[in-house]
RNA sequence: GCGCCCGUAGCUCAACCGGAUAGAGCAUCCGCCUUCUAAGCGGACGGUUGCAGGUUCGAGUCCUGCCGGGCGCGCCA
C-alpha cells in the first residue's frame, strides 16, 4: 500500500521513461498551489534543460500519458512547464479508507532493516541535567522511536559521561573536604579491594556536594598546575581500579544516575542500555595493542596518538589522543573503545551520535580513528549534531540569578502552569487527583518537547521560558487538544450509537484533511533519512491544523447517516495517526483535558 | 590565524534534488460560543530572505567576495 504521493510519482516516472527522459526526474511533490492542485512535477523542467528541448512540450507529452490515469480528475500544464494533477475525490476518499483501515495509520516500514544504536551523548556524572540536556533526550529519544518505528532493530545507550579527568577532580575536591572519606580512600586504595560494598562513610556525598565541587575543582584545575597534577593522578588510579577511588567514584555514579533516572522519567526518556564510558575501560588495554600492532600508533610529546589527518583535508584535523602523558584514556579512547564494544556486543548497521554540534571535529576524529582500525566503515557511524540553547541574548542560557536553569525545575514549573491552566478553564474536574496530576504533566512535557521538536536539530535556538510553557498556537498542548478533542468526539458518538462507516470527501476541509492523512509516510521518510524529527513534528501540526478546521466546518454528530460515519471515520483515521505521529516525537496524550 | 555553522515578517522559527504568489506561531487589530471541548475557528496587518556580484528559463536554496553573529581548533568531556 503506497501513498499518493509516491503512488502518482510512479505513474509520472513511468511516463518519462516512455519518453526516453530519465525517470527520476518524475519526481512528484506536494503542490505548492493548493488553490490549483493536489500535486505537482516540475520534472519537465529539469528535462527539457537537459535534453535542450521545449519544457511545456515535454509536459504536454506527459500530461496525455497520465490523462486516463483513473485517480487524477484533471492534468493541466501551467507556467513554463508544471504539471498539476488533481485527484478525484474518490481516490482521495480510497486512500483515507486505506489510511483508517491500516494500524500503523499509512506508515510503511523500510525494505531493508538495519540494526541501530542510538546514542544519548552522555549526560554527566556530578552534573545535574539543566536545559541544556533537554536537546539530546529530547532529540535522540524521538530518532529511536522513529527507526523502530520504521522497523529497524533500534537500542538506545545513556552512555553515561562517568570517565576521565573530571571523575579525578571530584575524587580529589571529595577527599579534601571531607577527611574521613579521604582517610577511607587511603586505606581502601592500601588494601581493599574492588569487589566490597561501597562504604557507609561514602554516603555522605550527594550530588548537591558534587554539582557544587565539580565547577570550583574545574576552575581550580585549569590555573593551579599541582591541584591538576594530582587530579591527574586520581583519574590514573581510578582507571588502575584501586579500591578506594573506584568505590568513591561508584559512589559518585550511584547518587547522579537516582537523579538522572528521575529526571528523564518525568521526560518520558528511557534508555535501553545505561552504559557508560567506563564500560568499555576494559577493552582499552587490548584496543591499544591492536593499534599499535596496525601501525597506528605513535608516540608524541609523551602521548600515544593516532594521526587522522588526510590527504586534501581543508586543515590539519588533531590527531586522536589514545593515551594521555599521565597514562590515562582520553575522551576519544572511550569512545573509540566503545566503538569496539558496541561491533562485538551488537554488530550495528548504524550508531547514531545524538550530540551537541560543537563536537563535530571530535566524532570526525574518533570516527576516522574508527576506520583506520577496521572497526567501522564509512558512513556507520553518523554524528547527529544539534545546535545549542541559548538565552535571550544569544549566549548559553541562564536563570536571572546567573545561574542554570535545571531540568526538574523546568518541568515543575511547567507542569504547575500547566494545572493553573487547567483549573482556569474548568478542564480536569471530573478527574480524580492523581489523572489530574498525571494530566497536567503530559501538557507540561508536551510543551517542551514540542517546542524544542519543532525547531530543525542543526540550528542554535533561543530559550524562552514563556515560548516554552506556552500552550497556544503551534505548541505540544495545541496538539494534544486537538487529539483529546477527538478522544471526547468518538465517546460521545459510541454513546449515541453511531458508527463508523465509508468514507466519502466532498467538502474542502474533508479534501485537505485526506491529502494530510495520506502525507504522513512521507513525513516519515523524510524525517527518518535526514535524522530530523522536526518534519514529523511539522507533520503533527498540520494534521491537528487539518482536523480542526474540519471539526469547525463539518458537523458530524448532527449530520446524516451516511456523512456521520464517514465523518467519524475521517476523525479515527486522524486520532489513531496524531497519536503515532506524538508518540514518535516522545509525547503522551491524556484521554481528557 | 585556520575551519565549521548561521543571518528569512516586530519576536521565535519553517521552507522536501534550484521551481509558480517565501509559510507557521506569537504580538497587534477585526469577527465567531443557546448545537460535537473557544488551549479553538475565520479574517486583516506584517518580507529587497544581511550586503554586492555570478551561474540559470528560474536562486532563501548553488558559486565568489564582503558585513554581522555563534562555535571548534590534542593531554576536559
Amino acid at each position: 500500500m503506497s501513498d499518493l504521493k509516491r503512488g502518482l510519482g510512479e505513474a509520472v516516472q513511468a511516463a518519462f521513461a516512455d519518453l526516453g527522459l530519465p525517470p527520476d526526474l518524475g519526481r512528484v511533490t506536494v503542490s505548492d498551489r493548493p488553490d490549483l492542485a493536489d500535486f505537482q512535477s516540475n520534472g519537465a523542467l529539469a528535462a527539457a534543460k537537459q535534453a535542450g528541448r521545449n519544457p511545456r512540450e515535454i509536459a504536454t507529452a506527459i500530461a496525455e500519458r497520465l490523462a486516463a490515469d483513473p485517480r487524477l480528475a484533471s492534468v493541466e500544464i501551467a507556467g513554463p512547464g508544471f504539471i498539476n494533477l488533481k485527484l478525484t475525490d474518490a481516490a482521495l476518499a480510497a486512500r483515507a479508507a486505506q489510511v483508517a483501515a491500516d494500524p500503523r495509520a499509512g506508515a510503511e516500514t523500510v525494505e531493508t532493516p538495519r540494526r541501530v544504536i542510538v546514542d544519548y551523548g552522555g549526560p554527566n556524572v556530578a552534573k545535574p541535567m539543566h536545559v541544556g540536556h533537554l536537546r539530546s533526550s529530547i532529540i535522540g529519544e524521538s530518532i529511536k522511536r522513529l527507526y523502530r518505528f520504521r522497523g529497524d532493530t533500534v537500542v538506545g545507550d545513556a552512555h553515561f559521561g562517568d570517565w576521565g579527568y573530571q571523575m579525578g577532580l571530584l575524587i580529589g575536591a571529595v577527599t579534601d573536604e571531607n577527611p574521613a572519606i579521604g582517610a577511607e580512600v587511603e586505606r581502601l586504595n592500601a588494601e581493599g579491594s574492588t569487589d566490597e560494598p561501597v562504604p557507609a562513610v561514602f554516603e555522605a556525598v550527594t550530588l548537591a556536594d558534587l554539582d557544587r565541587l565539580y565547577p570550583l575543582a574545574a576552575a581550580r584545575g585549569k590555573e593551579d598546575a599541582d591541584y591538576r597534577d594530582r587530579a591527574r593522578k586520581l583519574t590514573a588510579e581510578l582507571q588502575a581500579k584501586k579500591a578506594g577511588a573506584f568505590l568513591l567514584w561508584r559512589r559518585f555514579a550511584q547518587v547522579t544516575q537516582e537523579a538522572l533516572t528521575r529526571d528523564f522519567h518525568a521526560l518520558g526518556v528511557d534508555f535501553d542500555l545505561w552504559k557508560g564510558e567506563s564500560d568499555a575501560d576494559p577493552l582499552i588495554p587490548e584496543m591499544v595493542a591492536e593499534l599499535a600492532a596496525k601501525g597506528l600508533l605513535e608516540d608524541d610529546q609523551g602521548a600515544r596518538i593516532v594521526r587522522v589527518a588526510r590527504e586534501g583535508d581543508k586543515r590539519e584535523l588533531p590527531p586522536l589522543l589514545v593515551v594521555s602523558s599521565e597514562g590515562s584514556a582520553m575522551y576519544g579512547t572511550t569512545d573509540l573503545a566503545t566503538i569496539l564494544d558496541r561491533r562485538r556486543t551488537f554488530r550495528p548497521d548504524l550508531v547514531i551520535y545524538c550530540v551537541d554540534q560543537r563536537q563535530a571535529d571530535h566524532f570526525e576524529i574518533v570516527f576516522r580513528a574508527a576506520q583506520l582500525a577496521g572497526y567501522a566503515h564509512p558512513g556507520q557511524l553518523e554524528h547527529v549534531g544539534f545546535g545549542t540553547m541559548n538565552g535571550a541574548d544569544g549566549k548559553p542560557f541562564k536563570t536571572r540569578e546567573g545561574g542554570v536553569l535545571k531540568l526538574s525545575d523546568l518541568i515543575d514549573m511547567t507542569r504547575a502552569k500547566a494545572s493553573e491552566r487547567l483549573h482556569e478553564a474548568g478542564l480536569g474536574e471530573d478527574l480524580t487527583v492523581d489523572e489530574f496530576q498525571e494530566t497536567a504533566r503530559k501538557v507540561a512535557v508536551a510543551a517542551l518537547k514540542f517546542a524544542d521538536l519543532q525547531n530543525f536539530r542543526g540550528t542554535s535556538y533561543v530559550f524562552d521560558l514563556d515560548r516554552f510553557t506556552s500552550f497556544e498556537g503551534k505548541t505540544g498542548p495545541y496538539l494534544l487538544y486537538q487529539a483529546v478533542r477527538v478522544k471526547s468526539l468518538l465517546r460521545k458518538a459510541e454513546k449515541e450509537g453511531a458508527s463508523v462507516g465509508p468514507i466519502a470527501v466532498a467538502e474542502p476541509a474533508e479534501r485537505d484533511l485526506a491529502l494530510t492523512l495520506d502525507a504522513f509516510n512521507a513525513a516519515l521518510v523524510e524525517a527518518y533519512d535526514r535524522y530530523a524529527p522536526n518534519v514529523l513534528a511539522e507533520h503533527a501540526y498540520r494534521l491537528a491544523q487539518s482536523f480542526s478546521k474540519f471539526y469547525a466546518a463539518c458537523p458530524m454528530l448532527t449530520a446524516g447517516l451516511a456523512v456521520r460515519a464517514s465523518r467519524l471515520s475521517l476523525a479515527g483515521a486522524t486520532l489513531r495517526q496524531l497519536e503515532l505521529a506524538l508518540d514518535l516525537l516522545g509525547i503522551e496524550t491524556p484521554e481528557k483535558m
